[in-house]
DNA sequence: CAGAGCATGTAAGAAGTTACATGATTGT
DNA sequence: ACAATCATGTAACTTCTTACATGCTCTG
C-alpha cells in the first residue's frame, strides 16, 4: 500500500532531477529550481529541505552523508520505489495536458478590455523579455528546451499581434 | 498609500474577471475558475471567499447585497482603485513573460530519461487530450483563446515528435 | 583575510486545499 | 418530492514564502 501515488509537480520534478543527475544534495536541487526561468520553481530552502524529508519518509529517495571535509553534505539518490514513481509521473499524459499556470495566457483572456495600441505595446514588450531570457545552453547534448519553448511562444504571440492589426 | 501594489495572479485575474463582467458574486467567480481548463484555477470556496474579503479590505472591490428573493446574493464591483490596479496588473509585461507552471514543459525537460518510443507515445497521448479539451466558444465576439493556445501547443509538440522520430 | 558561494536547517505567516455545514430556489 | 444548482461561509490541514541562523571552504 504505497501511500505516495499522487506526487505534486515539485515532488515529481525533484525525482526526475535526481534521476537524471544520479545523486544530488538538497542545496543543489534548490539551486536548480532557483535558476529556472519560471518563478513557479522559486527554489527556497524552506520548500526544498522539508520536501526532501517527505520524499525520504515515503521511501522514494534515500540519503547518505558524503562529506569529504568538515562541511556536511547529504546526498540523495532514488530508491527503486522512487524510480517507479518517477516513470508514472513523467509519462502521466493526463497531468501533462493540464493547461497549468500561464501569466501571459491569463492576461490575453482579458486583453480585450484594453485599447488595441496598449495591447500591441504589451505583446511587443513580452517579446523583448523573451529575447533577454534566451541564454546559451550549457549541456551540449541536450536540445535546448527553453529555446524551443520561446520559439513556440513567439509564434503564438505573433498570431495575436496579427489579430489585433 | 495604497498597500496593495503587488497583486497575486488570482487577485489580478479576479479583478479582470469582474472588470469584464461588470459585476459578479463570489459564487460566480468561483465557478468561472472551476470551469477553466487549468487545475491552477481550482475554484474552491475556501480560496475565493477569503480572497474577496481581502480585495474588499484593500478597497479594490466593493460589494452590495442584491437579493431579489430570500436567498442572499452579494455582488462585487470594481472601485476606481481596483480599475487602476487592474490596468497595472494586466499590462505587466514583466510578470506576463514569466514561464509560469507548465506540466508538459517540466516533463519534456526530463523526457530524455525515457526510451524514444515511450516519449513518442506520451506526446501523442497529450495531443489526444488536447483534442478532447477543445470546446466550442460560447461568447461569439471573443476569439477563442483556448483554441489558439492549443494550436500553438500542437505545433510545439510536433517539433518534438519530429526531433524524436 | 574578506567576501562569495556551499551547505544545512528552522520559525512565523500567507494562501491554498479538502471537507464540512447551512439553507434557498429551480426544474423534472 | 427530490435532486441539482445557487449561494454563503468556516475549520483543519498542507505547502510554500520570507527571513533568519549557523558554519565551512574556496578564491582573489
Amino acid at each position: 500500500m504505497s501511500s505516495k501515488t499522487d506526487l505534486t509537480e515539485l515532488e515529481g520534478a525533484t525525482l526526475a532531477l535526481i534521476g537524471r543527475e544520479t545523486s544530488l544534495t538538497a542545496y543543489e536541487i534548490k539551486e536548480w529550481y532557483r535558476r529556472s526561468p519560471s518563478s513557479y520553481w522559486s527554489g527556497s530552502a524552506g520548500a526544498v529541505y522539508p520536501l526532501m524529508k517527505r520524499l525520504e519518509a515515503a521511501d522514494l529517495v534515500r540519503s547518505s552523508e558524503e562529506s569529504t571535509s568538515r562541511r556536511p553534505r547529504r546526498v540523495f539518490r532514488l530508491t527503486s520505489d522512487g524510480e517507479a514513481a518517477l516513470q508514472v509521473w513523467l509519462l502521466d499524459s493526463d497531468r501533462a495536458s493540464d493547461a497549468g499556470h500561464d501569466p501571459l495566457r491569463t492576461r490575453l483572456a482579458f486583453m480585450a478590455q484594453m485599447p488595441p495600441d496598449r495591447a500591441k505595446a504589451f505583446l511587443n514588450e513580452v517579446l523583448t523579455h523573451y529575447t533577454a531570457m534566451a541564454a546559451p545552453s550549457e549541456a551540449p547534448g541536450t536540445v535546448d528546451l527553453l529555446e524551443s519553448w520561446l520559439d513556440a511562444r513567439r509564434a503564438w504571440i505573433r498570431t495575436w499581434l496579427d489579430r489585433i492589426g
